[in-house]
DNA sequence: GGTGGAAGCATTTTT
DNA sequence: TGCTTCCACC
């Protein structure tokens, strides 16, 4: 380096930060990368525990303490949750510092979110140049795919002879071929084999998919970043957008897409001040066409080698856990990080419970954590993993009967539940009244209005010079006399401006009739939408709160009406995908065997078969110092008779082969010892019910 | 044209 | 089991 000039010398502090000290040499050479300045392409692989976050959030910080400005620093996470934890945390740091000043420093780093909340912040800025309407509105999943239906009808495939792919696979097909930037051919070819008849149908769909998109001014989540990369790929705008930001980092490499790649290079052609930070052996979202070579790559995509910088130390598990682990990926067929290494010792090795079904696993998992309680390990330190959502079924009823408090990420989701849809609905058919979706759904809530008379309502909108004129004018049936003029007030009352969050509770006045009419369980439903309130309470616009809502949703549902006070104890169930980057003292992880991880649906290639792999890995690595895999021996598949006796016999998930047995401890539960106090279960299963069938046949 | 009931079906992971 | 689609009736 040159001889310091006055200025970076007066930059310089003259002792080490102490934050510099806490961290061990790797991570500070993934740190000091440029020393604050912009530097050339960084490549940071870190395994599983190994300080990531802390790393990135240090980084951040130490660009911060440099004199870096924070507002031209752009930070994409995966989710919006790891995006505020970054915050924190890089206030803390940069505080050790700049002292008071680092909290109004840190809120100047306000380009830090996902990929997708970021692209719809830059696509609202620059509508204007690129010739979109700046009050566009964002479709979610279900949306989507219902907006894909509507098509799918007009085009008359859903009278196929045989029979077309549904609405969720045609939007799948739809996504990858976006995301992976590929060609239909090629998607259906590799991923969706069964629908390579298709082709030609499918074109002449999503054709007409994006026309009514575009006719209707909505975004779904692939044209957040599509509509980006293309803005990108122009010179003029790219040279713009890049000029914005010194400094671009990217957490979770490896689970970003082709796409996500190429809006990446668009920004930062050579390079120059990005970082991106992953984990090969953690790539759990090529289901999401997430590309692992985009990590494998990343070194040779610039004039300029990328510098890499491995981070090996696993500061979270023990010894045993971790050898579990590397035994477990160590099976994978191809794999390039290194095996992960540990201080903490331990003589305890991880467990594989054998139990008798779902039910003898859910009270394993009961009994094991209120003992862990007991002895002074709070739920929140507790966690339970599975593949699928409702693997968790039998727990969640055993827990909710034992009244052990929980809360569950990942699955079904607040805002999937049809009447929160419908109150957002509302509000967006008001801020975008071009969003037919939204329109449908809020004008056939009214009883005596079908598909038939809101296609005319959205119409006769459509023609008229205001909207809320066009509705004003429109007669209506019969039935529906009753209900317009209400409809009518609030639409132009929504209309007239955002009263923001006054919109919110009166939305809701308009729709608790309807509520009551639509769902027995209205009163449950009632406080999911005052809930709603709460949260929107939260956010500065209408706007904001659709945009953010429909981006990061909530992402946890609990036993109770509202989420659990911050001071209470709660248990940890999640699916293993929402677990990413998390940890836990105590993790079980559920139904550890094959049909489940693997799961067994789907054509199960080998790639395919590699990530469930990951996945366990994922899950496995999550645990700090006690991990449990838990193995049902048999399963009761849905289908049949609540007591019906179809059952299939499980086995032990294909990835603990074993060779590597000798890394875990095998125990079955109950313990003979602890099944002597209880009256022995008889080993058969009768149907009576079929039986009793059986006499009439 | 709208509504509600019955039959049939398929079923991961998420921004 | 729970959801979608189709069909018959209002």
């Amino acid at each position: 380096m040159n001889l310091a000039t006055p200025d970076s010398n007066f930059r310089e502090p003259t002792v080490q930060p102490a934050y510099l000290a806490r961290l061990n040499d790797a991570q500070r050479l993934a740190v000091e990368h440029g020393d604050g300045q912009i530097a050339g392409p960084l490549l940071v692989i870190a395994g599983a525990g190994s300080g990531k976050t802390n790393t990135l959030a240090h980084r951040v910080a130490h660009l911060i303490v440099k004199g870096a400005d924070p507002r031209r620093i752009l930070l994409m996470t995966f989710s919006r949750r790891a995006a505020s934890e970054m915050a924190r945390r890089v206030e803390r740091i940069a505080g050790e510092v700049l002292g008071r000043d680092a909290a109004v420093i840190t809120d100047a780093l306000t380009w830090a979110g996902t990929f997708h909340g970021i692209g719809a912040r830059l696509l609202r800025d620059y509508a204007l140049e690129i010739g979109l309407d700046p009050a566009f509105t964002i479709h979610d999943r279900e949306d989507s795919a219902d907006l894909m239906n509507l098509i799918r009808h007009e085009l008359g495939f859903s009278k196929t002879e045989a029979r077309f792919p549904t609405k969720g696979t045609c939007l799948a097909i739809y996504s990858r071929a976006v995301n992976a930037q590929a060609p239909l051919g090629e998607v259906l070819g590799s991923a969706f084999p069964w629908c390579a008849g298709w082709a030609e149908q499918l074109k002449q769909l999503f054709a007409g998919y994006v026309e009514a998109k575009q006719a209707q001014n909505v975004l779904d989540y692939d044209d957040l970043l599509l509509y980006w990369a293309q803005m990108a790929a122009e010179p003029e705008i790219a040279a713009h957008l890049g000029g914005r930001f010194d400094h671009v980092l990217v957490d979770e490499y490896q689970d970003t897409n082709r796409l996500q790649a190429s809006i990446l290079m668009a920004l930062k052609p050579d390079g120059a001040g990005l970082t991106v930070v992953g984990d090969d052996a953690q790539s759990i979202y090529s289901f999401r066409a997430a590309e692992v070579r985009n990590i494998l790559d990343f070194p040779r995509q610039f004039a300029q080698a990328a510098d890499v910088v491995m981070l090996e130390r696993n500061y979270r598990s023990t010894e045993t856990i971790l050898a579990a682990a590397n035994a477990v990926i160590g099976e994978a067929s191809e794999r390039f990080t290194k095996n992960l290494w540990s201080e903490r010792k331990s003589t305890d090795k991880p467990r594989l419970v054998t139990v008798r079904d779902e039910v003898e696993q859910a009270n394993f998992v009961c009994e094991t954590i209120l003992a862990e309680r007991e002895a002074g390990t709070a739920l929140k330190s507790q966690a339970v993993l599975f593949r699928a959502s409702h693997h968790s079924g039998p727990l969640e009823i055993e827990l909710t009967r034992r009244n052990i408090p929980f809360v569950k990420f990942g699955g079904l989701k607040f805002l999937d539940a049809a009447h929160v849809k419908d109150v957002l609905a509302v509000l967006r058919f008001a801020e975008n009244p071009r969003d037919r979706v939204a329109g449908f759904r809020v004008l056939q809530l009214m009883p005596g209005i079908g598909p038939s008379a809101a296609a005319q309502i959205v119409e006769t909108m459509t023609t008229a010079l205001d909207e809320a004129m066009g509705l004003a004018g429109w007669r209506p049936p019969q039935r529906a006399a009753d209900d317009w003029p209400g409809f009518v007030a609030l639409y132009s009352s929504l209309r007239a401006g955002a009263k923001w969050p006054a919109d919110l509770e009166q939305v809701r006045l308009w729709y608790e009739p309807h509520l009551e009419r639509i769902h027995e369980d209205a009163i449950t439903r009632r406080a999911d939408l005052l809930q709603l309130e709460q949260i929107g309470s939260g956010y500065a616009s209408r706007e904001r709160f659709l945009t953010e809502l429909t981006l990061d949703p909530p992402d946890a549902t609990s036993d109770q009406a509202g989420p659990p006070h911050r001071d209470e104890d709660y248990l940890i169930l999640s699916t293993i995908h929402s677990a990413k980057g998390q940890e836990w003292k105590n993790v079980f992880v559920l139904n550890t065997v094959d049909g489940c991880i693997p799961a067994d649906l789907g054509v199960g290639t080998k790639e395919d078969i590699e990530e469930e792999r990951r996945l366990l890995y994922v899950a496995m690595t999550r645990a700090k110092d006690n991990l449990s895999l838990v193995m049902p021996q048999r399963f009761f598949p849905h289908g049949q008779a609540a007591r019906g006796d179809r059952h299939l016999y499980a086995s032990r998930t294909r990835f603990i082969p074993a060779s590597i047995l000798a890394a875990f401890q095998q125990v079955s539960w109950p313990s003979a010892q602890a099944a002597q106090g209880r009256a022995p279960r008889p080993e058969v299963r009768v149907d009576i019910g079929a039986r009793m069938r059986g006499m009439w046949k």
